[in-house]
DNA sequence: GATAAAATACCGAGATTGGGGGATCTGTTA
DNA sequence: TAACAGATCCCCCAATCTCGGTATTTTATC
């Protein structure tokens, strides 16, 4: 399908990864379409060798996956564009324009997962009250609990209670803990 | 240009979102074109806002603005697309198409910016030794000094000058200020 | 082989934190 | 009115952390 673009030049066609370090140094692209599930090394590993040698070819993955997990590592790999078999294969030689003039083509469902993982809520599966959220938010930016009690004005004492009381909501027992966990969910 | 598409019917043009509740009442939308430069309250906002009256309405964002800031804001706050004016103002009927059947149109500069934000590496700029990392790793995961000790086979005397250095080198002072600057900048 | 950097270990003092109680006050709600 | 949750405060005490030193051993590098 893509030989028969005018503009585009096809250098090469495999089934695995497994040789992808050679074939760069024999051969070089602006361009790789990629699958994930392959013999030997997954596509993913493969991004991240190709990105190693080479940063400036920019990779589209091309894959029947649709779960986030493999799409975030194919973004953290390195990849510039992710696109679905079986919604998006129409589109490749549009997409390969694309991601050559500095986009990054996604099929919608997954340009959809990208931008949930913004729209995350607060959870609110802990139960804590406002106050203690906001005595965390303080625990988070680094504060001690003396300067937790200043901000809040109020008593050291009362900052370690509701502090205790989060630790027992939280599951945890210390204060890096908590702000992990914290950071971690989006709890505030 | 929307009223000559012929699957299209567009039923409002405002120039700010200060009526945008009111309107909502009267009117109902499958898509709503938001600037975010307005006078009153601005486009990201108004974004929140009809979200929160309207879930299901879809919202691409049209601006000149393509800072990060803005960018994620608007997606946080509800936004399904993202066009800069000047380069896809042609594409926004298609882009109001793609939003409707699910996906996330965005120009292509900011699509790049999005998957940046998952290619984010380690950052390196404090100097961090090896071995500092790895026992920072495990303050991160909640670990006291003593468990530390423990996971990394070393005296607790050890973790501690290794804490110490690191406190040094982050520009903290304690281990929740440490854990917080970690997880923000994703150090490790 | 000299040198520097990193990793290891120890001492000590003072501050902070974590967990166990209990108590008062203020709303809200049944 | 009684019951209850939330916010406030107090005491005690053990454990932990933070920071100031110093010192030895490994490892890397020139």
């Amino acid at each position: 399908m893509l030989e028969s673009e005018p503009d585009f030049l096809v250098i090469g066609d495999y089934g695995s990864a497994l040789e992808i370090e050679t074939i760069l140094t024999q051969k070089d692209a602006d361009v790789i379409v990629m699958d994930i599930d392959m013999p030997g090394i997954n596509g993913i590993e493969a991004v991240r060798r190709v990105k190693e040698i080479r940063p400036l070819i920019d990779i589209i993955m091309l894959t029947v996956f649709e779960d986030t997990e493999r799409l975030f590592a194919s973004f953290c790999a390195g990849a510039s564009g992710y696109l679905l078999k079986m919604h998006s294969l129409a589109k490749l030689p549009e997409s390969i324009r694309d991601v050559m003039l500095g986009g990054a083509p996604m099929s919608p469902a997954v340009a959809r997962k990208m931008i949930a993982h913004f729209q995350q809520v607060p959870q609110e599966k802990y139960g804590l009250s406002s106050r203690e959220k906001e005595i965390l938010q303080w625990l988070v930016k680094g504060y001690s609990y003396k300067m937790i009690a200043g901000s809040a004005s109020i008593s050291q004492e009362t900052v370690k209670t509701h502090l205790k009381k989060v630790y027992k909501k939280l599951h945890v027992n210390c204060a890096t803990e908590a702000v992990a966990k914290v950071l971690k969910e989006r709890l505030v």
